[in-house]
DNA sequence: AACTCCGCCAACCGCGATTAC
DNA sequence: AGTAATCGCGGTTGGCGGAGT
């Protein structure tokens, strides 16, 4: 390691060196507080991307992803707290999420997706007063968030929402309650996602579900994928999502336009289904969320 | 005044990816 | 092609200052 820098005589090696100008010397750093503007950016975008804190100080000119990083673990982690919202899922915090059942029908979901390797069929129905989702695996399809819109809302579930999974060696159908649980349930390691793993995640590395609705993804298998290309997909995903978030800043309304319709899908399509994918859009509007 | 607690934030650390040689 | 250096990133640490007792 490089200790003295001979030319200036500091005591710092290139890399601290490097890291003081980033966060600290560069001339267009804007210093000072954060405003609720970029607050509410910083909150949207890692509703998205998750602790993806360089893809997040992007959006933010003059704000550091070492900035943006401690703001958020200092002041906006708390106030989502306190708003009763699970930072890392952007989601209410229910009692029952707690529970070790529901920790246990989220590893179920992981398992039977790993479990199963024929081609998927989803079904997406609607029964009395419920919505019920049946799939097959490796589909898991997770009921939609709300769009994100400042003020933060809290979204409150309008039909209970109601799990199926069709264990195909048996025949039987699991079928248990999703109300605001599964979905903000851990089932992935966030740091190795580019996405939010719970707002935009992967369930794992065959299933994603996305913020927009009841969408039903399949990614290409490990065989067809090379390891960096998946990497690189995801990252494109990230940007894609963050690009997204940029268009609809810019002045659409976010209830209007955050809809099936609105979402990437061809880019999705051409990068990471490959043609497995299959799409049911034809219920979405009826998972309704009050704001 | 002295001490403790706590929050903020710059800096450090380790790791994977990329680039240079 | 192999290796070292550098870059970029996210998680963590530690020093500092303010508030409270």
């Amino acid at each position: 390691m490089v200790i003295a820098n001979t030319q200036t005589g500091l005591q710092r090696c290139g890399k601290s060196c490097r890291l003081r100008w980033i966060n600290y010397l560069r001339p267009d750093l804007k210093r000072g507080s954060f405003s609720s503007q970029e607050e509410q950016i910083i909150i949207d975008i890692h509703r998205i991307v998750g602790n993806r804190w360089a893809q997040i100080a992007k959006h933010l000119p003059g704000r550091t992803d070492n900035e943006v990083k401690n703001f958020w673990n200092s002041c906006v982690k708390k106030k989502l707290l306190s708003q009763g919202l699970d930072p890392k899922t952007h989601n209410l915090i229910s009692s029952h999420q707690r529970s070790t059942s529901n920790n246990k029908v989220a590893c179920n979901i992981i398992n039977l997706s790993q479990t199963y390797q024929k081609p998927p069929k989803a079904v997406l129905s609607q029964v009395t007063g419920s919505v019920s989702m049946e799939v097959d695996p490796p589909f898991v399809t997770l009921p939609p968030l709300p769009p994100t819109q400042p003020p933060f809302h809290q979204a409150k579930i309008h039909n209970p929402i109601v799990w199926t999974v069709k264990d195909q060696n048996s025949h039987d159908l699991i079928t248990f309650p999703c109300g605001s649980s599964i979905e903000s349930t851990p089932i992935s390691s966030s740091s190795s996602s580019s996405l939010n793993p719970y707002a935009f995640g992967f369930l794992d590395k065959n299933c994603i579900w996305g913020t927009n609705g009841a969408e039903h993804y399949e990614a290409p298998r490990m065989e067809d994928v090379q390891p960096q290309k998946e990497h690189e997909q995801k990252d494109k995903i990230c940007e894609v999502e963050t690009d997204k978030y940029e268009e609809l800043k810019g002045g659409q309304d976010m209830d209007t336009s955050f809809d099936s319709s609105s979402f990437d899908l061809e880019f999705l399509e051409s990068t990471l289904m490959s043609g497995t994918m299959s799409r049911d859009l034809s219920s979405i509007d009826d998972l309704a969320w009050n704001f």
